[in-house]
DNA sequence: GCAGTTTTGTGAAATATTTCACAGGAGCGA
DNA sequence: TCGCTCCTGTGAAATATTTCACAAAACTGC
């Protein structure tokens, strides 16, 4: 089966996003361009990449379609549990493992990780928290594939490469440092400096047509 | 002067934060690629459509090259104040608003809004934290151009819509919902959530190759 | 069951993006 | 200054992506 271009697969990504919160029984192309702004035709090519053939000519079933997708891009299930931990526990750190967004999803945090002992002892989570010297042990002990980044930035690149070493193999980096990681390893930025710069730039981009 | 298309304006944004942060008084593309994992001819291409045009045989100056991005996309400079607003203030939102991450930058927060009077009341800013409700009053006085949208989800497609009406022209969204806004409104998805599945779906991709 | 409407799935055409490859400028050491 | 090296800037070629457009499939109302 052939690979999917990136440029797709974020779009496939979004799509299941909607489709995880979408509460009708099917869902048309259509539909879903009003709701992600994604053009039709290019959403039923996306979904012609997953190899689903369900759409029935009154719109897709929503729940195969996901599963189609999720299918398709290795999307992890809500049964199944891939480890993460979070690296750096400041104000956002500890916020995110406290904040219950992985609570119903796949993903678990199953450790975090500071520089400063007094963060770990101070802290509490229902997971253990670690001084940063025992990343390089804990990761491939408790099976960790992911981190969160939340490190300040001046120690951003240096976690990164300790994260890569232990054998992380995805970062979602939330500090403003542009990550350089070995290749296998996957990074998303999700710095909200970075993002509100993107959306300037869109911005001046769409004024301009 | 032509649009930038969408991936090379991505592309610009994270080497313009790359070289925010860069130390060196030169730059080639070769560095650069060895950074982000971006192609050096594309990033030449990419630096070639902002009309930048002083790489000299021996790398470009790296304060120049930043200034020509910034100039190109319009990305504010660090003097600037463009005004924001945190709408959601549980524990993502109010980390968001105290662990400093804008003050430096040319993005400043002016008002956060939250539907529960007892947050607004109980967490204190340097800024003033109004109920919801003040959100439509509020924004278009405080010239408030983006949002950075940490409400729970259920909330979220409800807040944006009001976001939007109120003026807000960008959001960032941490919610896992894809938001439905109306033309001339950006919005940049940087759930973890949505990552990490971007991340997944990367690896297989990566893998299958 | 039939005519009308809607929507999928997909080749083919139209665009856009990326990669290639190389001329030419600039530094460097002797 | 010369010869060597390194790097940019950019047409042209190679790919990839997106849009178009339409046949075929399935509901709807009568």
């Amino acid at each position: 089966m052939a690979k999917i271009p990136e440029a797709s697969r974020r779009r496939l990504t979004l799509l299941a996003a909607l489709l995880a919160s979408y509460k009708g029984e099917k869902i048309t192309s259509i539909q879903m361009q009003k709701m992600t702004g994604i053009e039709r035709a290019l959403i039923r090519k996306d979904i012609s990449l997953t190899g689903f053939n369900g759409g029935v000519s009154n719109g897709y079933g929503a729940a195969d379609l996901l599963a189609a997708i999720q299918g398709r891009l290795g999307l992890p299930l809500a049964g199944q549990k891939r480890f993460c931990c979070i690296a750096g526990l400041g104000k956002l750190g500890a916020a995110l493992m406290q904040c219950g967004i992985f609570d119903e999803s796949p993903f678990k945090i199953v450790a975090g990780f500071d520089s400063r002992v007094n963060r770990t002892e101070v802290l509490s989570a229902d997971f253990p928290l670690y001084p940063a010297a025992k990343m390089e042990t804990v990761i491939p002990e408790s099976k960790i594939e992911f981190a969160i980044l939340a490190v300040e930035d001046d120690q951003a690149r240096l976690m990164a490469d300790r994260l890569a070493t232990s054998g992380v193999k995805g970062i979602v980096n939330f500090t403003g440092q542009v990550l350089e990681v070995p290749a296998g390893v996957v990074v998303e930025n999700v710095s909200p400096l970075l993002a509100l710069n993107n959306i300037v730039a869109a911005m001046q981009s769409n004024a301009s047509r």
